[in-house]
DNA sequence: GTCCATTTGTCCGTATGTATC
DNA sequence: GGATACATACGGACAAATGGA
């Protein structure tokens, strides 16, 4: 399963392990990941690196931690149509600290940053928006 | 300065400290910031702390690590503009590793998905990539 | 070209705090 | 109260790559 002395490094390779299970479905939607201390014993490797692991997982948007209970597969969300008038302009970015918690973003959820002509600018959850030309 | 018993995590605080000066000029794009090591002896903290500190600037795309010489202010790209056709839609997410590699995305930077009408999509990096309606 | 200092990457172990069940 | 699980923070160690002496 996880080669210590692979090119790889071991948190990457996990993730890796994660990552394919989710993508293939044996690890489904809103379903528990194992606890972290599960995943350390079952691989041998330290805690540290499973957070590693699982820090990779969310910073990829796949999975959400909902301390304490545990870390869970993203749910996907209900999309939303914003339609993008006559010279505005889109963009995305990650959003700083403040907008994830203003905007209760979980991690690895960029924001779309919609410009209008006046210069201001909305911004929306990436995971919950689409911007449409109708 | 930074504060260990406030209720904020002292990473956190470091992270906010860090993106003030980058916000506000004071660490202009392209300079380096101070080194792991000198940023833990200066704020007497771990290095540890420290990179998760960094971490959260990368994954927020404000900075980039050029391993061994250091950690970066992230430099703007320039921007290309792309037009939103009708019924065109557009979102943005996380790209997978692949993508990443393919159009050799910083850590931190989302990709602009765009989805015509029959269903095919093109993937945008979301710091070069501006969607526009004329 | 070699040696060496610097810097980031990876990994481990430990401890304490906090929220949930 | 107790058990479980994630968050934060510390410490140490070694590897790998770069760059300058």
């Amino acid at each position: 399963m996880i080669d210590p002395s692979a090119d790889r490094a071991v948190f990457r390779q996990l993730a890796d392990l994660l990552r394919n299970q989710i993508e293939s479905g044996s690890l489904g939607p809103g379903e528990p990941l194992p606890s972290e201390l599960r995943l350390a014993q079952e691989y041998g490797i330290s805690r540290t690196t499973v957070r590693q692991a699982i820090g990779q997982l969310r910073t990829e948007g796949l999975v959400t931690v909902d301390r304490p209970r545990g870390t869970f597969v993203r749910v996907p969300e209900p999309i939303e149509l914003i339609a993008l008038a006559r010279g505005e302009r889109a963009s995305a970015r990650m959003p700083t600290d403040a907008e994830r918690r203003k905007y209760r973003l979980g991690e690895g959820v960029p924001v779309l940053v919609v410009t209008a002509t006046d210069g201001t600018e909305t911004v929306h959850p990436a995971d919950r928006v689409q911007l449409t030309r109708p």
